[in-house]
DNA sequence: GAGTGGTCTAGACCACGAG
DNA sequence: TCGTGGTCTAGACCACTCA
């Protein structure tokens, strides 16, 4: 026998696929759902924790738990970093350029000597209201200096690289290293997610010819609402409806 | 200021990398931590998911939790499939062949009519005692009858791929789509962890020269102990020591 | 101010693993 | 049997959002 939590996950998961809260309406208050389903709040919390997570459901402090959307994940795809389906859609980055330097995580990255200096770029991706990506991009100030991208609408940093390429320095090679955790409290923080929604960290560095590590880049994308895909050319994008079954 | 668990996680974060507690060893009951930072069991508990969800504390139902032994985590290499560093290390792998209907899920992935034959192959692997991947890997029988992989000691389905070959239907191309949410009741059960720890679910697509899909797979992956990796060539890996800080 | 979700309490009982 | 982690209760109070 599955546990209660699982009980009321499945039930209102069929409530749902079953239409009688369509797509973006709230669905009843967390204390009425403990209410009908005679369970405790933190109970019924993890019960919307595991639909928050399948990206049926979208928490909002204050206001209610809503319906998403389905086919509402943006798509980072990986190599080519081109907004797939949906991608940033209405969407708006905002960027910040910083000078740094390099912490031991950031050298381990890079390659370079802890207290080297790097520029680095946050860009913070929003779909409506919401912030759904953050990106920490960082470039050795021994490879370029720190230069302002132009209209920059990719929230993963493609306008770095783009002035790497002006500089001299172009990436032949990446390679995107992913897991999965929970985000720590800045990272809730900045994406507007509760502490306990799964995120996809990324952790990418871009090579050139000599194997030199042009670009680094740590994204943090909330597992709810955002998928990675890979793939080993172009490709024509299938079936991308399925949201999460 | 922080939330009190992220407090508690901070600190017990801080007194593994002091070493108070060495890799594989038992860190204080829960009971024993709760009295110790005056918080109730779930609170602590949440304290727990943070840091096993960083991979740094395995639990162990009715023994302990245990500090991981750092770089632990094993590697699923994208597209080539090959293990990385201490990948399945002392691993094993067991699989399991039936023959299945597509339901929508399947046709959806695979591209075929539901109620279309298909073989499945399931493959979990192991380290040590404790499975660490579960991968459901199916081939539509239109494109080859069902096979015994042999001697594959892939937890990800490189045997299957070797059977297709020798069928015929080479793959030249492959698409990886990766989301991290929460485990399903069955998920969390073959792979022995907590329906409350991430996991990296990786929808897989291979494709030979005329675009007709002839293999697809699920992996459901434990967020605390792999990680997905992508790169643009063959490369040399690079400080995969840094498990996760 | 009213209603919502977020955090937290101080316990209880169950399920699991080892001796 | 005993100690462990897993689930759950029936509340409380805080933080956020909106009218």
């Amino acid at each position: 026998m599955a546990n209660r939590y699982e009980q009321i996950a499945d039930d209102i998961r069929r409530l749902i696929a079953a239409g009688t809260w369509p797509p973006g309406e709230r669905i009843p208050a967390e204390s009425e759902l403990s209410t009908r389903y005679r369970v405790s709040t933190p109970t019924l919390r993890m019960s919307l924790d595991l639909l928050q997570s399948e990206g049926l459901i979208e928490k909002r402090h204050g206001i209610g738990n809503f319906v998403r959307t389905p086919g509402e994940r943006i798509v980072y795809v990986g190599d080519r970093r081109v907004g797939g389906v949906g991608a940033m859609v209405g969407g708006r980055v905002t960027h910040d350029i910083t000078e740094v330097e390099a912490d031991v995580r950031l050298a381990v990255l890079l390659g370079v000597r802890v207290g080297s200096p790097v520029t680095e770029y946050v860009f913070v991706g929003h779909q409506g209201d919401s912030p759904r990506s953050l990106a920490r991009v960082y470039v050795p100030r021994a490879v370029a200096p720190a230069g302002v991208p132009e209209a920059d609408e990719s929230p993963w940093g493609d306008g770095v690289r783009a002035l790497l390429t002006a500089e001299g320095a172009t990436v032949t090679a990446t390679a995107e290293r992913v897991i999965a955790r929970f985000p720590t409290a800045e990272e809730a923080y900045a994406l507007n997610i509760s502490t306990r929604t799964p995120v996809l960290a990324v952790e990418r560095t871009s090579m050139d010819a000599e194997d030199r590590v042009v670009e680094g880049a740590f994204l943090v994308l909330p597992g709810d609402g955002v998928e990675v895909l890979f793939t080993t050319r172009p490709a024509t994008p299938r079936g991308e409806t399925e949201a999460a079954g």
